[in-house]
DNA sequence: TCCAATGTAGAACGGTTGGTCTATTAAACG
DNA sequence: CGTTTAATAGACCAACCGTTCTACATTGGA
């Protein structure tokens, strides 16, 4: 009798059923007996592997944080060398998703919404992958010699989330096109980092 | 046996405890109890009233929309006499929104999250209310003689959905705020209008 | 005065939900 | 070989859900 933690064949089918339909229909949205359903396994095999509904819920908010910052990450390094065109990309990561045929906006700004008690451990959850979003953008504004990165990750990322909740209340809005020209003019209206010397910095005696 | 649509003390009751606890606990979470519960009414009188509980959560929608319309824009009248103040205002409004004990983001964000399917009445309902608050945008830019009102209007509608959704997952994070920094960079830099003449305007034969 | 409208209280309904229990099968491994 | 372990199928449970129904009280006009 072990609690493993371990991915087993029916364990795995089970949380990505509850994955795919917690994401698209909502927690509450979905039944346990869906998840069974669509995974093709047994009643009992999901609470061997999950203390409960919450529990599985639990897994899917971790599964799908680390999934979604990692292909953020991959597809920002992708899609350039240069280390202010890898913020940009953020927003063309964006609208390849928002093409993607299931897409129904941010998971976590979901769950955020639908248990709206800031103390609520899903609500924490969501909290805490909106830090780590952050922080990845932080990581971007460093390398790219911004000054204040992490001012400049805070504007970003509010773009980001503008964008997302735009197309999905309306669909095919080109959100993270508009989102991405005005992290342009953002970035471009910055102070500019030491490393390029303006005629200010040549100054003496200020 | 009328059917009346006049607010009756008991359909206004309904109203207004539907309104509250739709809003904080989502659709899905409120229950018909916990409605007649808050209400202080009987089972009764919300089927006299409403066709069902969907009949009344469409009518929480529409109420919702048009109060929250309806105070963004007082308040920005209020604010200032200045059609560009007004603009600003929009965030202050924002801003005084979030500090409200009961701030749980916004309804339609909410509810567009809870019923993913764009087809749905209620996803519907949720986009009407996005067009109606961008058109609001729209004519403010007008007044305030922007070129391209309507182009303006989209960026700044989506840095509010930006600053909405940032300060639901993060409470008192003071995105307002910074949405209302951003929208400053975005008007300052953007064309002027003609009836501010600029040098340009007194070529002749260009 | 009578009647219709509006209200209340509460039982009852069929369906669904999250979760438990039992019994059985099949493979993994000492 | 026998035992453990994970898996299965499906009955079962109490609670809750949205909704309907019955019975009764109040009130304001014709």
């Amino acid at each position: 009798m072990r609690t493993s933690s371990r991915p087993t064949p029916a364990k795995d089918a089970l949380l990505e059923a509850a994955c795919s339909l917690f994401y698209t229909n909502g927690i509450r949205g979905t039944s346990i007996e869906a998840i069974l359903d669509r995974a093709g396994v047994a009643r009992q095999s999901l609470y061997q592997h999950f203390e409960s509904k919450d529990g599985l819920v639990a897994a899917f908010l971790n599964l799908r944080d680390e999934r979604w910052c990692g292909s953020m990450n991959e597809f920002v390094v992708a899609a350039s060398d240069d280390s202010i065109e890898r913020i940009y990309a953020l927003y063309d990561f964006l609208d390849n998703w928002f093409r993607q045929a299931d897409f129904s906006g941010c998971a976590f700004i979901n769950t955020a919404a639908e248990y709206s008690n800031p103390a609520h451990p899903f609500h924490i959850l969501s909290a805490r992958h909106k830090e780590r979003v952050l922080s990845d953008i932080e990581a971007l504004c460093q390398a790219a010699h911004l000054t204040n990165p992490l001012a400049i990750a805070k504007q970003l990322a509010l773009l980001m989330e503008g964008a997302i909740v735009t197309e999905q209340v309306t669909p095919r809005s080109g959100a993270a096109q508009e989102a991405k020209a005005i992290a342009r003019m953002l970035i471009q209206h910055s102070p500019k980092p030491t490393h390029t010397p303006t005629r200010t910095n040549t100054r003496r005696n200020t």
